[in-house]
DNA sequence: CGTTTGGTTGAAATGTGTCAAACTTTGTGG
DNA sequence: CCACAAAGTTTGACACATTTCAACCAAACG
């Protein structure tokens, strides 16, 4: 047997990977083969700033991390909350200066890869290519769905669409059971993302909660009506591009 | 002489491409050679739309169109306005389903690329693959900071953003001089640009002009003081990703 | 057990939305 | 070239979602 560090199913990234098209043996064992360099990283630490110009990209192999960018003012966005398998800065494999900053919304464990290394396994497996760019395009259509979200929806259903996007994502890799998944984010997170007030979260929490669509406390996230919830998001995984084995919800 | 329309410097997606990297004679000659179906359409059509699966990608040669996303209850937000050497459904060819809808603001000249004919060109060309990826890459960092823009924003400064935005970007492509940039926009289309009202728009947009910061009328956008208008917009460009020698303003 | 972090509350201020009407410009066909 | 229609812009009054501020409370933590 395998250490569990290089058994498959217990890497994320390669579980993701996975998720998105079948790996052939020598593709899963590039992937297994990639040097990473494992970090513990303790909560609310910032990974990657903006401006920087990093020599490799990281994979969240457990823990929340969010992407995040800041207006001159000093007021925060929150642009993507990042679980485990995603590579939030893959992307400075072809653009060397960052526009985002990466920190930790919880203890993570974060493991790195060089740029070569990536080259590398990118030359050699031209399905990999296609699969990292994938990636990166739903991450894409995650951040249009962001737009919508924050441009049109009112801060109800606003909030509705963001749990939804998180219960479903967090299924896809394994981190949601059938009540409802860990969801450690406070309410000053959910308002950074959201562009809203953090009093304005409290209050439309609270009015859910009087709603019946969710239960949320400390870090536990529970839906007891799933296609309430969905409706009152307006939510459809469509843009999540989804494979259709992974049933939604 | 070539005929014009495979003349590379008149042809906006080589001319794209090589502000991103310098192509080979073998590559630009690649790119020329690609087979396009050209198109003429008029102004308010849809191009695809959301649900579509696609065949073929398209480049937009000339004119305006944009992407966007409707809510459930008829609301539309526009997430990109696209200009001439976009390619802004190209993530077809890796996704299949589209999760947004590409109309016309003005007359435009299309030209569509089959999805086979761009994965010829990716398989023999493998920087043209990662020019292209790289292109898919800047616009999710556009996607983020209009995540920023919106969220954390208000209408004034959101406004003036986005003008920063769109007068560099027609910069980059050649269709800005040194007072401004023809910008067909609407205030209908800039209110739901920006996530806000039609109203609002125009009140905005007085302010700017009665404050000297644009001149704005039909489809012309005079900037006469660039810094002041960057400043009231918060505007950085670093995340357009520019190459160093295509100068800001 | 005190301290910190995160959550909750109320009242007042405000940015923005809505509605409905009028106005202006642009384009088109007679 | 005018007349008309269509499209786009402007206006005012009012409604309302959300912010701000400031205080207080509860839970988590060392």
């Amino acid at each position: 047997m395998l250490p569990a560090a290089s058994r498959s199913d217990f890497n994320p990234l390669v579980r993701k990977l996975e998720s998105i098209l079948s790996l052939t043996d020598d593709e899963r064992q590039a992937l297994l083969d990639l040097p990473m360099q494992m970090a513990l990283i303790k909560e609310g630490q910032d990974i990657v700033r903006e401006g920087d110009r990093p020599s490799r990209s990281f994979a969240v192999l457990s823990g929340f991390t969010c992407t995040y960018k800041m207006t001159g003012d000093g007021r925060r966005q929150i642009v993507k909350f990042c679980i485990a398998g995603d590579t939030p800065d893959i992307q400075s494999l072809h653009l060397t200066v960052l526009d985002f900053s990466i920190t930790t919304l919880t203890p993570c464990s974060i493991g790195f890869i060089t740029h070569e290394a990536l080259w590398n396994l990118c030359m050699r497996h031209p399905r990999l290519t296609a699969a990292f760019w994938r990636e990166t395009l739903v991450e894409g259509a995650i951040f249009r769905e962001w737009v919508l979200n924050v441009g049109r929806r009112e801060a109800y259903p606003r909030m509705a669409h963001l749990l939804c996007e998180m219960l479903v994502r967090l299924r896809v890799v394994g981190l949601a059971d059938d009540r409802g998944c860990g969801l450690p984010i406070t309410q000053v997170e959910f308002a950074d993302a959201l562009g809203v007030s953090t009093v304005h979260v409290n209050r439309v929490l609270q009015e859910m909660r009087a709603d019946g669509l969710i239960e949320l406390k400390g870090d536990r996230l529970n839906i007891p009506d799933w296609e309430r919830l969905r409706q009152a998001g307006d939510f459809d995984p469509l843009y999540l591009h989804l494979r259709n084995e992974q049933a939604v919800a």
